[in-house]
DNA sequence: TCCAGGTCTATACCAACGTATAATCGTCCA
DNA sequence: TGGACGATTATACGTTGGTATAGACCTGGA
């Protein structure tokens, strides 16, 4: 079931703590890559499959906090598990709200970091699982005309196919055909299947492929 | 916009700092409710509006974090803001896991607190709508007989009239007049409409909507 | 026992949808 | 300039969906 690789990265600039978590890690299975910085982790080649980070929130120059918004802004949702030696509550809190898994002050029990770590790689499976799919779908809708998007839109809102001719000034069998090409291309096998995936392709994030190209 | 009532509830069993809290929201124009224990605040009238409960964390009996698990359980999903004077890290992420909107450690400054609670009121405003709508669509969806609900999900699953005809071993007309009722009972304007209706209200919560009755 | 409500069905007609075939027109590119 | 592609439209036919009208059957409650 759950047999594709997963990873685990450690970003630690204390050697003996990476040394210590990596073996930790490493003894229960997992692929580990550790880190002294944010900035060896950032050129380091993704690794491939579902994976966490476990992220010290004091770091020399930006802290863990800042880096895990600046993922967030890069568009790299991999689950945070933060560590920390010389934490305070107002930290921990900020971390949670900014999407944290976990937030763990040394000195923490092994098992503890297992169980973050192996929940955060189950959730990131099903997020990447749900991306692939998404990302799917959208490529699917990049392939259509700009005039098929349109009326894939139309139908989706619940429009007959002669009152979407009126709105664009077209006559129906126009509609008709594009209607059927947009059903092809989107491998939609029924009008509810397409609205389905319509509401999907055109949930808020990345809103312009239904305007642009 | 935002004209229809709002409150804040405060559990804590120090009377100095309930009389601060509460002077302080009261300033800025909130209606408070302040109570010396939850089973004060449970025995309490349900305050209409969209509110939200400032919880110290530390309170004889029952902690705060377990009243927030009690009250989910309770299906109360009023926005919790934590406050306290003796916390620690593992509190705060457990509270913020258990899904507290902010944890606040005294002393903290008034406007920390005023951002969480108008925040927290926003919030329980759109719950609110959205639960109402809900509501409103699941009351239909009870109204419709055990046919015609049965049909209504079948429609939405894509499946053509005579296929449902088939599937339940009925004649194509019957199903139309069930699909014509469901159409009028549920007041769907359209196909996408329906459909949309219906993920809406066999989504998970009270699945049993579906089978019972 | 009568009635209401739910269920099922039929006939008939019209509207909407789907598809096949084919043609025109314009743009952009090799 | 020839061709690919997008957009548009037409005719024609068959399928599917929507609605009106009407009747039959059953069950549970007044």
């Amino acid at each position: 079931m759950t047999n594709d690789p997963s990873f685990v990265c450690i970003v630690d600039d204390d050697a003996s703590i990476r040394q210590a978590l990596a073996g930790l890690l490493r003894s229960v299975g997992l692929t580990v890559f550790a880190y002294p910085s944010t900035e060896d982790f950032l050129h380091d080649a993704r690794p491939v499959g579902a994976g966490c980070l476990v992220l010290d929130v004091r770091l020399p120059g930006q802290s863990g906090l800042e880096f895990q918004r600046e993922l967030e802004g890069m568009g790299i949702h991999l689950p945070v598990i933060f560590i920390t030696g010389h934490g305070d509550i107002p930290m921990s809190v900020t971390a949670m709200k900014a999407g944290a898994l976990e937030f763990l002050t040394k000195p923490f029990r092994d098992q503890d970091l297992l169980d973050a770590v192996h929940k955060a790689i189950e959730l990131d499976r099903e997020r990447r699982r749900d991306d692939a799919a998404l990302s799917e779908l959208r490529e699917r809708f990049r392939s259509l005309t700009p005039r098929e998007r349109e009326i894939m839109l139309l139908v989706a809102a619940g429009q007959l196919n002669k009152q979407i001719a009126a709105a664009l000034n077209l006559s129906e069998i126009t509609i008709k055909v594009h209607r059927a090409q947009v059903m092809r291309k989107m491998q939609a096998k029924s009008l509810p299947d397409l609205v389905r995936i319509a509401d999907k392709v055109s949930s808020l994030p990345f809103r312009f492929s239904g305007a642009e190209l």
